[in-house]
DNA sequence: ATAAACCCTAGAGCATGGTCTAAGGTCAAA
DNA sequence: TTTGACCTTAGACCATGCTCTAGGGTTTAT
């Protein structure tokens, strides 16, 4: 059993980060200490490492939290929809990506557009593109 | 001169947004009516114009407030410096999409390691994968 | 015995970019 | 004249993911 601080160097998070994670429903520590310290079992740390994980990846709080159901009731749940949730997420990362290589495009244009030079910039065309709105 | 819904509705912004923009400096509306209403010029409306096109190559309000800065005293500034400013923006958006390229391949690893079968999901590779810290 | 290091709670605060509400004043048309 | 559409303010609220503070109690080492 692990007190909280030993529970978030063995994670790399803060205490606050297990207590906020808790509050939002992610993990249930079960059993508490005399003085009310919480203590994580192995199951604990498992879930924990779940978590992070599931982060590293690119999945937020919410989903994590939609996972963790799965996880637990994984014998109740097929491969099928497990696979299913990591690839809505996939394009959900694949309209991100899109956005932001628009976004690229769009400051690439700017840039290459403007002469860079060491003259006043009233005549920058950075300036003038960004004032005329596409809309 | 525009009364704010006027603006509002010219620049497909709600008029909260408008006060918001203000409250964050980002527009000195100068006049106010008689009655305290908020009257917008040829000059508020060529700013409101610029915010605009900047989110739209995605500037964030705070680099917005500075790229303003830069229009409105680019007689003293040169091209040399707005391009510079829209580089270093390029560099972190760079950097989001590597972020983010990370995170699409983490998930399709993860996706094509799952059979998707109808089966219990208690030998789901996914599930496996996530919780296996890679730090 | 006392100080350091740890634990607890509730709740505020941060950054981002707004949106909405309450409680009021103003202006135009019917 | 009264309704509705517009305007004002300050401040609360949304999501996201923490981080920090205040004001306590506990444990451990010296
Ligand atoms: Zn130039
Ligand atoms: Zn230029
Ligand atoms: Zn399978
Ligand atoms: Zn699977």
């Amino acid at each position: 059993m692990l007190k909280i601080g030993e529970l978030a160097a063995l994670a790399s998070v803060s205490r606050d980060t297990l207590r906020f994670y808790e509050k939002h429903g992610l993990i249930t520590p079960g059993e508490r200490s005399g003085a009310g310290y919480r203590l994580y079992s192995e199951t604990d740390v498992h879930r924990i490492s779940f978590i992070i994980g599931a982060k590293e990846v690119g999945f937020t709080l919410n989903e994590i939290h939609q996972l963790l159901e799965l996880e637990v009731t994984k014998d109740e749940k097929s491969c099928y929809d497990i696979k299913q949730f990591v690839d809505a997420k996939i394009s959900i990362v694949n309209q991100r990506l899109a956005e932001i290589k628009r976004i690229k495009k769009s400051l690439q244009t700017l840039s290459s557009a403007c002469c860079g030079g060491d003259e006043p910039a009233t005549h920058c065309t950075i300036l003038e593109a960004l004032s005329e709105q596409t809309n």
